[in-house]
DNA sequence: TTAACGCGGTTCAAATAATGAACCAACTTT
DNA sequence: AAAGTTGGTTCATTATTTGAACCGCGTTAA
């Protein structure tokens, strides 16, 4: 029931790894009859959310997109006041951090500021969906989120990414007690194999996290005695941010980090 | 014919200066029934076009207009080139300039590269539409666009913005012809008073002109001996970027730009 | 204090628009 | 040349969208 959601769904068949799609292809990808599919992509076309190859008749993501993401930022330049205050933490620690949102009940990523000061640094892509039992910052999300994300944990329906990655219901549910108690999250490899994270969430007006910001470095740079550099710059910088968000911290959330 | 359609147009109603739109407001500005645009907000919202600021119960642009602009550009990453190479484009002249885009009918800015050589400059808003009567992007994109813009022009409904502001239909078609002629546009106040304007297209690969690029500045920089530097830069500028977008420039263009 | 008005949101019969099986024509592959 | 693709069209059937009236709430005016 929807039609124009039914209609915008088809966007989300389209990925940074299939960027095009064809009329057939897409049909069967959403389920639907080709007709419908059609009738929805002349649609979107003509709106230019969708626009098409002449030559290949294959269709992708269009020109309206780029002007909607523009008026969003105009209208809210809350993610270029989040960028700077990331892109100084980045010059205080030296590694790469992203930021992500929770968008319906997806960790999506919305800003990464990469390193300059190591050749060597985690190279991420923006467009990416974070894994909430296999990266810190999902399960960061997990434990100061919605408490409704934990029926995903529940359902069980967790992907494995590396043999390093949580699966089981009960430890992921072990791991975000002591989340709890300490405030910070991390990972190591849990993803992506060699790559070590640390987040912490950004609380929304209600107290309840709505999105993460996180370092992600090489694991040898993970070492003990950065860490605590890591943790300090983390915390100050996850208070900054719910407060450019327009959040508040909960009074229980802890006021330093501790390895 | 076509609800989705319908539902999408409502995104129109959003722009720079008003980024927040109430239900009755936005029923009145689409001139639709409440329930209708309430059940299009909803899928809007669902799909993560639209948010709802919880307080004031507006509505704004949301969050996936984010994601697929994300996703546009990760599949297609011409722009990003087109960045890098309007940069130094911006080195060697000195000012700031812009690229943009013909969507549907309207000329939109689709990057804005501002001068680090001049503090006094010309500051572009990226949100921005064009009005093909009152810019040198405009009125480039006149002579070498679809024909069917010249309709706009034939209609009359031309938006006065200075006193120098093109509004007589045979001005600026006898101004269209002069630029068939030299290739390159030029305005002087008539968008915003102060501000020159130097623009070319950019070609598709049907040699009609998909976009514009030009350099803007302070009019006391537009001085004689300026500008022969200007159109050199802007003609080889224009060249690579129909490249970049893969189209390819009319034999009948002029292969230089003279003043 | 009361009345009038605006707001966001809901309801349900009536009207309209979406749907999908079958079909084309043009290409590729077998 | 036959079988299977592809993108796209058609039209009777179907199901969804539509909008006038309505609700409850908060603000403003009398």
């Amino acid at each position: 029931m929807g039609t124009a959601l039914n209609a915008l769904k088809l966007l989300d068949f389209f990925s940074a790894s299939r960027p095009e799609i064809g009329l057939s292809q897409l049909a069967r990808l959403a389920g639907a009859n080709k007709a419908t599919v059609l009738r929805h992509l002349r649609s979107l076309e003509e709106f230019g959310l969708i626009e098409q190859n002449p030559q290949t008749r294959y269709y992708a993501i269009g020109p309206a997109a780029i002007r909607l993401a523009a008026l969003r930022e105009a209208a809210n330049p809350r993610l270029d006041a989040a960028r700077l205050r990331m892109q100084t933490a980045m010059q205080e620690v030296g590694e790469s951090l992203h930021l992500s949102f929770l968008e319906k009940d997806i960790l999506q990523t919305a800003l990464v500021v990469e390193t300059t000061k190591h050749t060597v640094r985690v190279s991420l892509d923006p467009t990416e969906v974070m894994p909430l039992n296999a990266t810190a910052s999902g399960l960061s999300m997990l434990c100061y989120g919605p408490p409704a994300l934990l029926n995903q944990v529940n359902k069980g329906a967790l992907q494995d990414f590396t043999k390093e990655t949580l699966t089981d219901p009960d430890q992921i549910r072990a791991q975000i007690e002591t989340i709890r108690n300490r405030g910070w999250s991390s990972s190591n490899g849990s993803y992506e194999l060699g790559v070590h994270g640390f987040a912490a969430p950004i609380f929304g007006i209600d107290r309840v996290a709505i999105g993460t910001v996180a370092f992600a470095m090489p694991e040898n740079r993970a070492s003990d005695d950065r860490v605590p550099v890591i943790l300090t710059a983390l915390h100050t910088l996850a208070k900054d941010l719910t407060a450019i968000f327009g959040g508040q911290v909960p009074e229980a959330f802890p006021p330093e980090f501790h390895p």
